[in-house]
DNA sequence: TTAAACTTTGCAATAGTGTTGCACTAACTT
DNA sequence: AAGTTAGTGCAACACTATTGCAAAGTTTAA
């Protein structure tokens, strides 16, 4: 994704396209999957952890980036679709490999719906799937 | 639950029921919910965290406990039922009240079974619904 | 075009969770 | 009773997440 598309989608969202922002949004999205804090500090050694860390909760707030708490111990962050809002329709399953320990969305497979007992409300849901991925395997 | 009751499922469990074992098991059976280190280390001043923690891994091990990643941050146990050896057959949903930060075992819920594509495996899953339980409604 | 106002970034510090090594004590074995 | 093993407490540490503050950059408005 080229930087110019990367800054259009951003001002769609009403996050002002920094040098930064553009940088961390272009690094998830061609990466492929979900990333932690430490994988993309990691990936540009220049920039500030607090740096990333709030350019990421600037993309949560605006439903630009979706957050995974995989069981590794930190958090990882994957780009949404186009149209994501977050909420309950959008939530799908999230892979967690235990031998490369790659995140990955499975937006094809969407969260099953539950019938919670009664007095219960539902906001969110995690789903996360362990297992081995394909590349492992 | 009586100390003897649970010195003898311990034992059943091959571990040796010391006096923190056994402590830590009965605050977590009598809480009826899931509870952080933190939360345990609490509601005893005098014990070490190190200790308390040693001990929900060796329940963990020997599936007398399981653990759940709510995404508060901390990582909480709850104890398994008589039978569990924590495959995912005994694989349940957990609700986190986002007001009260309580963590309920919903195992009348179980993870409703999901078909990965081709080339993944499944070992194991978590499945976590926030929302607002009825205490806090 | 310059000053004021606001936003973003980098740095440093901090809190919290999870985890380990080590020494001491308790419990079990023979 | 002496030796071996298991459990506990203490101290230390790594790592993640998070914040306050000051400097730098950007936007607005005179």
């Amino acid at each position: 994704m080229d930087n110019n598309e990367i800054e259009k989608k951003l001002e769609s969202k009403n996050v002002k396209p920094t040098a930064m922002r553009t940088l961390v949004y272009k690094t998830l999205t061609d990466s492929g999957k979900a990333l932690s804090l430490a994988d993309l500090e990691q990936r540009f050694e220049k920039v500030e952890r607090s740096t990333i860390f709030r350019a990421l909760k600037t993309f949560e707030d605006n439903f630009i980036v979706h957050s995974v708490d995989d069981g590794s111990g930190s958090v990882k962050y994957a780009v949404c679709d186009e149209d994501c809002t977050c909420n309950i329709h959008d939530l799908h399953v999230h892979f967690y490999c235990t031998r490369c320990g790659r995140t990955r969305c499975m937006k094809e497979l969407p969260i099953p719906n539950i019938k919670l007992p009664e007095g219960y409300t539902y906001d969110n849901a995690q789903f996360i799937i362990n297992g081995v991925c394909p590349r492992c395997d």
